[in-house]
RNA sequence: GCCCCAGUGGCGAAAUGGUAGACGCGGCAGACUCAAAAUCUGUUGCCGGCAACGGCGUGCUGGUUCGAGUCCGGCCUGGGGCACCA
């Protein structure tokens, strides 16, 4: 029995492949062109499972599309600046350039063993100038378009450190190195107006038929558009007047508080002569500026003593409360609260003991005994104990009061977004520099284009806390491009999410030196035909590409309505997780099997299996996709990423899943190079005559054919692979004897060699070697069903009674409803079931089931 | 807390509103082998039955329908996101 050589077949082909340049993509006007791109990775080490899987089904994609006949752009690069290079320089002292190259050096060698079919030739980094460069003069021709504008905001501080805190780095309120109470700062920074697009995002929305479902619904969700009305409160014993924003006009007469938040304006003043209120405020600060921690943390308000006058009663005055759940980001940073009608109001109102005035009744409902107690009432119905507006329902209740404020001018229907403006200013070193300087005299100017790009400094120390572009001992003292006099740079950096904004436009003519991209470049080939990643960035990630490719639109740069015409979102890699006697957490790699068959540490020690759960490097369920390469070969890892679960679901990596993929190689591998007999010459013509099996067989090639087609369109990969299994049963139980079988053996064979070539590229081209092929694989176009043989001219009906199962029936396809149902009724079971009784309809759903119903 | 998604045999799963469990893993039985591994063959949702067959069964619960894993309502559990992780 010959064994099939992975290492060096793969090692072979990845090879030949570069050697044709098989996958550089050029533009081409006269085939029809296909972009798929992955999520590029950001350099974190070593590749994980995620990236195994992402660029799996990524590859997958493009040599399909390839083998269709498109011109395919399929390139990859590293998203290389963000937080874990600084990391990396204060735990390992290594500087984050060389950190980010180094680890960029190493992913990109574990790729290449993954035989994707990547155009490397458009490589790029964007830690690089050549990138960033590009999005400095984006960012400064946003200003000029009015995009980019600078105003105050939050940012979470570690008062020992002296440093900016990503939320992720605050946990419980504090700081995750010097576990310091997290306070939140206010500090000038850049803006891009997102919100301008908030609309133009909403609508486009409607436009991208092939993202799922579930994604738009949860961009519609976050850029949150709601209708509903600003209006102002006069505050009693002061001349300035509070400003509210409710969806919920309607319940006004049902109010019994105003709640601001803690960072308005009337709750710093009011603090400046109030201790306990400064205190509270404090308290509040202290949640950070997640607004995770913020919904999450039990609701507490702090009475002002103030009162505000209800807008259509003089002698009706509501307190006003500081409360930390009111946003400042949303609306007016100020609320009016209806306990009836809103579950945290109510829960609230319970609390500090408010009026609770239910004032819309439910339609089934007795409108005197109408109360609520522990839940609000959020549902439609009609208003009560609301003066001019008892007797409407919900929405004319809402026109009303709206119509009645506009003509008062106490306030205005208006629309609201929950989308914000999108800060992208860090405080950080690794990233791109914001390209600007702040003059004493001429405030910010930009830096002109002659002194572009502004180049991080790579000689930067790591020995003090804070943004070492900061303490950098010259570079940020430079001259006002106005004036000519001392002047400051800018030394916060770009959100990176910027760099994975644009991307996808780079790669379309990577080298460019002169702009960020040439235009004829991107008109080819944007948008991209199909996106794969993961479902974490369904919202931001995609949404700010989608506002920025409008901006790029709106400077000239490009003209695309949407950056990603297709997207797929994959699921996750899990793993079961160990933990030792001591409870500490155990990898796969330190896992053994003994004698009896348990699961025992390395040392013999007890091991407790917990729950299957994402791979992390916290938990140590990881397996590094470099092993499994090295043991397996890449076809096995990518054939297990593709197998068992379908793709937008979680997968749980398991050493028998490999092992059944090891295996399923090995069996295609001697079926193809042990064949029981020798195979006529390829593309001889089909014998006149075939048997039965063999001709059944046939028919189960061209089925599985178009199947395979329909399922790799469709992203199911999982289904692809059962067919190709189904058939190689098939033809496992063909001997080849006769003429025919031998025929129908290399015709399978062939269809499976080209059919799995997608998914194992290097075991498919050795086989199609093998079959005697000079040209490669990869250059062949995709097999072709025959329609004819793809169909079966009998089909298996069910036959139901009363929609239970009580016969199959074999028919010919598409056989007369009469003759179905007479069929159907002759069948001594279905008389059995009938048990005499009269037939009182018969359904006929054609070529599937009959349903007698008595 | 809010938004979104998922839940089907021992396990991963399949199923345009139309035969629930394709395909694979594992198990069991057998072949090959001195033996084991590998490989191959058969079998395998649960309960009852020698069998034919019957009953039950898609997280829980209620509904729509001739017919519901699939559609609708209410729950439970797990997961993703929540604007400075990427």
């Amino acid at each position: 029995m010959s064994r099939y050589n992975v290492k060096e077949t793969e090692a072979r082909w990845q090879a030949e492949w570069e050697r044709r340049s098989c996958f550089t993509a050029a533009e081409d006007a006269g085939r029809p062109k296909y972009y798929v791109l992955e999520m590029f990775p950001y350099p974190s080490g070593r590749i994980h499972m995620g990236h195994v899987r992402n660029y799996t089904i990524g590859d997958v994609i493009a040599r399909f599309k390839r083998a269709k006949g498109f011109n395919v752009l399929h390139p990859m690069g590293w998203d290389a600046f963000g937080l874990p290079a600084e990391n990396a320089a204060l735990e390992k002292k290594t500087h984050p350039a060389k950190w980010t190259r180094e680890n960029i050096a190493t992913m990109r060698g574990q790729l290449k063993t993954m035989g994707l079919s990547i155009d490397w030739s458009r490589e790029v980094a964007t830690c690089d100038v050549e990138y960033y460069r590009h999005e400095q003069k984006m960012f400064l021709d946003f200003m000029k378009a009015g995009l980019a504008y600078r105003k105050e905001s939050w940012v979470n501080w570690d008062p020992v450190d002296n440093t900016v805190l990503a939320n992720e780095q605050v946990i419980d309120g504090r700081g995750w190195r010097t576990g310091a109470l997290v306070e939140k700062r206010k500090l000038s920074q850049w803006f891009l107006k997102i919100t301008a697009y908030a609309d133009e995002l909403l609508k486009g929305l409607e436009s991208l038929d092939r993202w799922p479902e579930r994604v738009r619904l949860m961009q519609e969700n976050w850029i949150g558009k709601s209708t509903g009305v600003r209006f102002r409160f006069d505050v009693q014993g002061r001349d300035d007047k509070l400003e509210v924003f409710t969806t919920r006009p309607d319940t006004l007469f049902g109010a019994s508080f105003a709640a601001i938040s803690a960072n308005h304006p009337l709750a710093s003043e009011l603090a400046a002569n109030n201790p306990a209120l400064a205190e509270f405020i404090a308290e509040c600060n202290r949640l950070g500026t997640s607004e995770e921690a913020i919904e999450t943390a039990e609701k507490k308000g702090f009475d002002t003593g103030l009162r505000v006058v209800h807008p259509f009663d003089p002698a009706w005055t509501l307190p006003v409360y500081v409360a930390n759940f009111v946003l400042m980001e949303y609306g007016t940073g100020a609320i009016f609260g209806c306990p009836a009608h809103d579950q945290r109001d109510l829960d609230f109102a319970r609390k500090y003991d408010l009026p609770v005035t239910p004032v819309v009744i439910p339609a089934d409902a007795d409108p005197a005994a109408f109360a609520v107690g522990t839940e609000a009432y959020t549902g439609p119905g009609v208003l009560k104990n609301s003066r001019f507006l008892d007797g409407l329902d919900v929405e004319s209740a809402k026109q009303e009061i709206g119509k009645r404020m506009e003509s008062a001018g106490q306030g205005e229907r208006t629309t609201q977004y929950r989308l914000r403006d999108w800060g992208v200013s860090r405080q950080r070193y690794w990233g791109c520099p914001i390209p600007v300087i702040h003059c004493p005299e001429h405030g910010i100017v930009p830096v002109p284009d002659d002194q572009l790009p502004v180049v991080l400094p790579e000689d930067v120390t790591f020995d003090k806390p804070g943004n070492p572009l900061d303490h950098h001992p010259t570079w940020k003292h430079t001259a006002c491009p106005t004036c000519g006099k001392p002047a400051l740079r800018e030394t916060d950096t770009f959100d990176t999410f910027i760099e994975s904004s644009w991307y996808f436009a780079r790669f379309c003519s990577p080298h460019t030196a002169d702009a960020a991209f040439e235009r004829k470049a991107v008109d080819y080939w944007l948008p991209v035909d199909q996106y794969i990643g993961g479902i974490e960035h369904a919202v931001l990630h995609l949404l700010y590409s989608r506002f920025w490719t409008r901006a790029l639109t709106q400077c000239g740069y490009l003209d695309v309505a949407e950056p990603f015409a297709g997207l797929f979102t994959q699921g996750m890699v899990n793993h079961e997780t160990y933990k030792d006697a001591n409870g500490a957490w155990l990898s796969p790699a330190d896992i053994v099997r003994n004698d009896k068959g348990e699961l025992v540490a390395a040392d013999g020690g007890p091991v407790a299996v917990g729950r299957v759960e994402k791979m992390s490097k916290s938990k140590k369920n990881v397996v590094d996709p470099a092993n499994i390469i090295d043991t397996y070969g890449a076809d096995a890892a990518r054939l297990f990423m593709l197998s068992d679960s379908p793709p937008e679901r979680d997968l749980e990596w398991t050493e028998a899943g490999i092992d059944g993929a090891w295996r399923y190689i090995n069996r295609l591998w001697r079926m193809i190079t042990e064949a029981p007999v020798a195979l006529p010459a390829a593309g001889s013509p089909a014998p006149a005559e075939l048997s039965d099996k063999a001709q059944g067989a046939r028919r189960l090639i061209h089925k599985t054919v178009a199947g395979v087609g329909e399922d790799l369109d469709k992203f199911r990969f999982n289904k692809a692979v059962a067919r190709v299994r189904e058939l190689s049963n098939a033809l496992a139980e063909l001997d080849g004897k006769s003429a025919g079988e031998a025929w129908v053996l290399r015709e399978g064979f062939e269809a499976l060699v080209r059919m799995v070539a997608p998914m194992m590229p290097h075991l498919a081209e050795e086989l199609w070697a093998h079959l005697g092929h000079a040209t490669p694989l990869v250059e062949q176009p995709w097999p072709e069903a025959d329609a004819a043989l793809a169909t079966d001219d009998v089909v298996t009906m069910a036959v139901q009674v009363n929609g239970k199962l009580r016969a199959t029936l074999e028919l010919p396809r598409d056989v007369a409803k009469d003759e179905a149902e007479r069929r159907a009724l002759a069948d001594a079971n279905v008389q059995k079931a009938l048990e005499g009784k009269p037939v009182r309809k018969v359904i006929v759903v054609p070529n599937r089931v009959i349903n007698v119903v008595v």
